[in-house]
DNA sequence: TTGTATGCGTTATCAC
DNA sequence: GTGATAACGCATACAA
């Protein structure tokens, strides 16, 4: 057994087992053979190649070629099944294409931000995704200055900067809110309450506007009393519901500006004894697990088309660099569940 | 300005920007320069650097080293936050010892994993990582011959191996179930029934095993009757766990398999007008979302010390190839809440 | 039809 | 203290 040295087989070593030369061995082995190569000697390269347990390095053609085909990918917090769709559509359709993805995964660590970046870069990924809000008040997430400078695609999913130098995608949040407003108009509401997010950023601005903007064109009151300022934790946000529920002439029904503050309303209309979606209905935001088995009507943001989207804009940019950087808006849909048209619950 | 070369500036650029050759520069910029080169020869060097905005290398570092410094990441489903949370501990570790990882999130398509594993593999990754369960009654994941056979270092997370010729990773289930029957058992219950996965594998098959060995431990008898083969989607879960608290000497406790199957559980109890946990205390596994916002009680099975478990467990073999394969158990801890100890609840 | 030579950007070993 | 030079594995222009 050949089992003294712990180098991984080169396409040299092809080369040799089977007697030609190591440029040979390459033309075969990327199908540039027709007509340049015998059958005779192809057969015999590849019986070569697999008996020495050949596998190409893809460090070494990166490092010719100037281009890894990698995609370095930041994700914000992965643990959300919203940001992991994302990532999972996107991977999807740069799969598909030939990239794969050097993935980080930052949770609240400010600094390591770009020092991760910077890695990426130095790992010569071919661009970089930016996955999940960072809400800082630029026309660019912080952490991608070095990336910008040097001329490096970045597209940034989740988070919309204006004046932008790269380019966003984000599920459209105005269409979101206009759907949950429309759907419970059709069912005779007029009173709808907005329960805001609890952080603060681009997304969160979207839906106020989009609520605001959806209630006026549906020819409705904003109730302004009842977009309260966002609370903090579970509890918190049950308390805001009761005190929104306890007015005198409360809403018929809640928009709140995602699922899991939803689940903590439900907590607090139970404590009212009121029923859903009799006495007020309720939709959530992002049709998160929560949604389905609480059985809430939600607006399902789609993240896997916003990840696909991203992946389609990132390969577009790499074919083409110099295409002017735009905010993309994705479709999103409305599932509706028992919060806004099943039998009441007590 | 320079801007017509599209190529990165190189150690070389440097060293011509500070006229000294490129091995000074390589000297300096890996801090080896110690009696070695002047500092003011030093100064220039990392001037010039900044200046032309050297960026080092890392493919052609590796093709030289030998060794990437890139663990190879596959989740079985990036999905879930537990995943999502084993990958975050792994990360924290190996990202402190200077690796970075490659990711691939595949979900169901079963022929394309090995595919990716290859591909991880031309990329020279120093070892890979398998996160989620696989379910293969095998020595060791299909995926993962490959990678056996050439030596590589491989860690399974979540899915227990037989003989392995991987080392595994995996939380206690065994005393998972212990603190739940404990837990149950201390607060006078004795007619504990337990509610498996709808999957099966090695981790179901421990978590029963667990079940019935806590169970016995705790002087209790096993109710057969109890454990009923697992249901598929949200609904037929439900009604399963009506059945089950249908029958005439009904548990006076239920512990799940997953948080999830909980989640139907408790509507089941609400259309019987049971009430949690005085009529029937419920204690679910995983400490997902869900058991927060529902107040379940739930083993939390710590899914970020399993990731940081098992990156440690990788670095031990990459310093040291030639260690015995083992499976590796990561303590558990229960996390109470109102569905065993609050207020009773409609 | 096949072989030779070169360079991608590093690091490391030598002479100077 | 410093500057050539080799090697890592591959693709390709060019020579034979």
């Amino acid at each position: 057994m050949p089992e003294t040295s712990p180098r991984k087989p080169s396409s040299i070593d092809v080369a040799r087992a089977a007697s030609v030369s190591q440029a040979t061995v390459s033309y075969v082995l990327n199908g540039k053979s027709a007509g340049l190569v015998s059958d005779e000697t192809r057969e015999r390269v590849l019986a070569a190649a697999r008996k020495v347990g050949y596998r190409p390095n893809s460090l070494a053609k990166a490092l010719l070629k100037g281009r890894t085909n990698t995609i370095g990918v930041f994700v914000s917090f992965l643990g959300s099944r919203y940001h992991a769709d994302i990532v999972l559509g996107a991977q999807e359709v740069l799969e598909e294409h030939g990239y794969s993805l050097l993935l980080t995964a930052s949770e609240t660590d400010h600094k390591a931000r770009a020092s991760r970046i910077s890695f990426m870069m130095n790992h010569r990924v071919d661009a970089i995704l930016l996955v999940g809000g960072f809400y800082e008040d630029m026309t660019q997430p912080l952490c991608l200055n070095e990336a910008v400078a040097e001329r490096l695609p970045c597209v940034v999913v989740d988070d919309a900067y204006a004046h932008s130098t790269v380019d966003c995608v984000v599920s459209d949040d105005s269409q979101g809110l206009a759907l949950a407003v429309n759907h419970l108009k059709s069912f005779g509401h007029s009173r709808i309450a907005y329960l805001p997010a609890p952080w603060k950023g681009t997304t969160a601005d979207a839906r106020i506007n989009g609520y605001i903007r959806a209630m006026t064109a549906a020819g409705l009151d904003v109730m302004p009393e009842l977009y309260a300022p966002p609370a903090g934790a579970g509890d918190e946000i049950a308390n805001l519901a009761l005190e929104l529920l306890r007015q005198p002439n409360r809403p018929t029904a809640l928009i709140a500006a995602n699922d899991h503050m939803l689940g903590y309303t439900v907590r607090a209309l139970r404590e009212l004894n009121l029923s859903t979606p009799d006495d007020v209905a309720l939709v959530g935001y992002g049709n998160q697990e929560i949604a389905m088995v609480m059985e809430l009507t939600s607006v399902d943001q789609q993240p896997r088309l916003m990840g696909k989207s991203a992946a389609l804009r990132l390969l577009a940019r790499l074919e083409q660099g110099d295409m002017p950087h735009q905010t993309i808006q994705t479709p999103v849909k409305l599932v509706v569940r028992a919060s806004t048209v099943g039998e009441a619950q007590p």
